[in-house]
RNA sequence: GGAGGGGUGGGUGAGAGGCUAAUACCACCAGACUGUAAAUCUGGCGCCUGACGGCUUCGCAGGUUCGAAUCCUGCCCCCUCCA
């Protein structure tokens, strides 16, 4: 086995990006020591896509692979296909071994984007539970006691509050720490939300005969709101699967006062340069959007490659910045014979009609006169009518670059385009069917 | 098995017979401003109606009332505590 390199400062790979270590010196001992170490982390198969809330530890597992030492990922199959009652979120669903596979198989495709292959070993949780008894389920629990479970706050908290706490959810940390023991881990990384089952994980090596892992906890990022940890059930995330051009947006989205943190866990700019970008921010000698497109292109760079760079920060400052119409506008179509007759059908005190219209160069074009709520229906672009005339008396609606008054029944030609917002733009087509 | 608490609009959560299409906060949508889809401010946020106005909503089904999310009955579901 060749060893592993030992930088002179362990500085950077043990402060950046991380929110606590337990051992630090125990850690760094065995950094030092050139001895690769098993790196374990786990993940979910419920959930296979992959957000930069969890890029943040990838980021740091592949730091350690540099080094020579080995990553160690835990598919938690198993867990998935027995689903988790956890908490007062709604229960996670169990899956079928099909699904989980398609899962980790997504899962494991973004996952390579980080992290390294060749130095990563794969093991199914269910090569140990599968077989697992009831004798061994209380064997393993028998060594635990419900007060060491309550040790963890938020299980202390619900169950003092008398809020429910399922017999599963005190499983769980052991199971975890189960799978430490069978990987023989020197190190687990996770979130700092992951603490406690991180300890038990030491705990039950101890227990074995092993060596306690150590625990190296990152920061949880806070999501595109500004305000919560990533999550995908809370939809403020940035997948690393989103579009070049949809990522860079979100990351544009993202409130000025998240940005050094951004940068701090997601990208390699030294210390010094952030600490410089902080600086200048906050007396204005830097440009909030400046450095945020910055951070935009170093992230879509990391996932998408330095060509889809250009092309979303184009599509940015076109779209966004400069309001324009995008390149390509979505056409929708509409059978307006069919609009019209409706229209009046429902509406018979107001006067519409349809036809078309002679062009210089012989072709025709069709339009039709209709209160434009119904159109914006018809388009999808608005839920209900209702919701149709708010748009519009808020002057959120333009057809052919014409602001509209409620209403009005206005003249809908093939080939209109129609923009509802600032970003949503529609091309109408008569269908004529 | 016993006792109690609760189900309200996307979420949290007020309301306890008319003043309530239903407080507030969040989310969301739009507008203004701007440096962006940041921040801030303003407006909106059931459906139908050009508008006046109308209609349908508070777990489900009935009932009492001139009038119910609010009271009664039955049912379904959730939670807590004691056994």
């Amino acid at each position: 086995m060749t060893p592993a390199r030992v930088p002179e400062d362990l500085g950077p790979l043990l402060t950046r990006g991380v929110a606590d270590i337990i051992q630090r010196e125990e850690l760094e001992r065995l950094l030092r020591s050139g001895r690769p170490l098993r790196l374990k982390m786990g993940f979910d198969p419920s959930r296979p896509d992959i957000h930069l809330g969890h890029v943040v530890g990838l980021r740091k597992l592949r730091q350690f692979q540099e080094l020579g030492h080995q990553v160690v990922l835990i598919v938690g199959d198993w867990t998935a296909q027995i689903g988790d009652p956890s908490g007062s979120s709604a229960t996670r669903s169990m899956l079928t071994a099909a699904e989980v596979r398609a899962n980790a198989e997504t899962y494991l495709r973004q996952f390579f984007q980080v992290v390294d292959k060749e130095r990563t070993e794969v093991a199914w949780q269910s090569q140990w539970f599968g077989p697992f008894t009831l004798a061994d389920v209380i064997k393993l629990t028998s060594r635990f006691t419900v007060a060491q479970m309550l040790a963890r706050e938020d299980f202390a908290a619900r169950f003092k509050a008398g809020r429910p706490l399922a017999v599963t959810e005190l499983l769980y940390p052991l199971h975890q720490a189960h799978d430490t023991v069978m990987v023989r881990a020197d190190v687990e990384f996770g979130g700092t939300d992951q603490r406690f089952n991180l300890l038990v994980g030491r705990e039950l090596q101890a227990m074995m005969g092993q060596t306690p892992q150590q625990c190296l906890l990152m920061p949880l990022l806070v999501g595109t709101d500004g305000q919560q940890k990533m999550s995908k059930s809370l939809g403020n995330y940035i997948a690393v699967e989103d579009a070049p051009h949809d990522f860079y947006g979100k990351v544009m989205s993202l409130p000025d006062a998240l940005m050094l943190d951004y940068y701090t866990l997601l990208t390699d700019v030294p210390d010094a340069e952030l600490a410089q970008l902080r600086a200048d921010l906050a007396v204005g000698q830097a440009h909030p959007m400046e450095a945020k497109k910055r951070l935009a292109r170093l992230l879509v760079a990391q996932f998408h490659g330095e060509p889809a760079v250009g092309e979303a920060q184009a599509h940015f400052e076109a779209a966004v910045q400069r309001r324009e119409a995008p390149e390509e506008i979505e056409e929708r179509g509409l059978f307006f014979e069919k609009v019209v007759n409706e229209a009046v059908f429902a509406n018979p005190r107001v006067v519409m009609g349809g036809g078309s219209s002679l062009n210089p160069d012989g072709t025709e074009t069709r339009h039709m006169y209709v209160p434009l709520s119904f159109i914006l229906v018809y388009l999808g672009m608005a839920p209900s009518r209702t919701e149709a005339r708010r748009l519009i008396k808020q002057g959120a609606v333009e057809v052919d670059g014409r602001s509209v008054n409620v209403d009005e029944v206005i003249e809908v030609r093939d080939g209109s385009l129609i923009r509802v917002g600032k970003r949503r733009w529609v091309r109408v087509r008569d269908a004529q069917s």
